[in-house]
DNA sequence: ACTCGTTTATGATTCCAGTCATAAAATAAG
DNA sequence: CTTATTTTATGACTGGAATCATAAACGAGT
């Protein structure tokens, strides 16, 4: 979201994190703004069941974890690192002071902010209707947008595991694998040594 | 968002609708800022089978239709009036000139948005998994709790029908009348006169 | 090359929300 | 008041994702 050089310029520090290590957990309270500098970061929550879900996968240069500052809540969920990660941090208030003297910047964030709420709008639609195939397909062009891509056919690879599309979904890894061998079939995506093209 | 006095001074237009007239439309192009004055107005979308899912029900003096503006994209969802209601409108042109003179209004919008992406949030990995009962008790909190009621057990009426509480978890008729009915008898909501108490 | 943990894969079975049909109760319209 | 429409309610049945069990394929590390 914003420039390496001018967020070090703003004293950000910047902090490094093993794979599976936390950044903050649900429930704390938002001290931080964050931004990715390296490596992926998800949020996730945890049903009773013990069931993961993930909420959103971010890599750099994404800002996360700004919504409860705004809102002046705790955060709704758990963030960790899916890989070996480093990530930018600037406390709250320089944050405010920060967009307050920049309108532009403020102007990115909300836009940033509306951009993941579409996002979420459409998720959640497609969670609210049970059927498998909608909910990865939905997912798979989600991802495939984000990283800019051709929207060429099965071009597309999706870097993501079996269980991961599982838990963005809300669906067991089986039917993630069954549900996918279906598509491949319908000729939707493309299974090439195991990995997933959309 | 915005008070009624100042929003006037602004140059808003002020719009009347008929219970189930739309204000705009998914895929369309979004040019205004909106504000409830009067009635309710409910943002859905609807799946290839017909069913509805409805992403929000919105009363005044609650804005809506605003993160396309920044997030540059179409409308996710269609606009509908739920009841007989009234609605302001800003242009986005003089949203965005406003927004920058204002950075306190700004600052109240960004909170706005954090707000439903928060709730968003907690929607979507609720409907994630598949159990009714925690869908429906989500929702009824939510609202309880954006009613700012105060949290005593079953004191607050749930001023929606069955039908809607179906599509706003994503669920059918049936199954929300037999799950609030199971809710009922755990004592976690009580039915008087048919209506909803959580 | 071998071991261990992870990821992908497949079959059998269960369970529960969806579906369909039908109707009573409540509310709105005339 | 009477009729029409909407909302709530119930029972029987079905389908499909979850669950459980088991194993093959792969990748990381020694």
């Amino acid at each position: 979201m914003i420039s390496a050089t001018e967020i070090t310029k703003f004293g950000a520090e910047k902090l490094s994190f093993q794979k599976d290590e936390y950044i903050f957990r649900e429930g704390e309270k938002a001290l931080y703004y964050y931004q990715v500098a390296s490596g992926e970061v998800k949020m996730n929550n945890y049903h009773e069941d013990g069931k993961e879900f993930i909420q959103a996968i971010f890599s750099a240069p994404r800002s996360f974890g700004e919504p409860p500052l705004f809102a002046e809540i705790e955060y709704p969920a758990n963030a960790v690192a899916v890989t070996k990660a480093e990530v930018y941090r600037i406390p709250k208030k320089e944050f405010f002071k920060w967009l307050l003297a920049n309108p532009s910047i403020h102007l990115q964030v909300s836009k940033g902010l509306a951009t993941r709420l579409h996002y979420k709008a459409i998720m959640a639609s497609e969670l609210s209707q049970q059927n498998p195939e909608n909910r990865i397909l939905r997912i798979l062009d989600y991802l495939k947008q984000q990283a800019k891509h051709s929207s060429k056919k099965h071009t597309f690879k999706v870097d993501l595991t079996r269980q991961q599309i599982a838990d963005l979904t809300g669906l067991r890894v089986e039917t993630v694998i069954r549900t996918i061998k279906s598509l491949a079939a319908k000729n939707e995506v493309e299974i090439i040594e195991r990995k997933v093209y959309r």
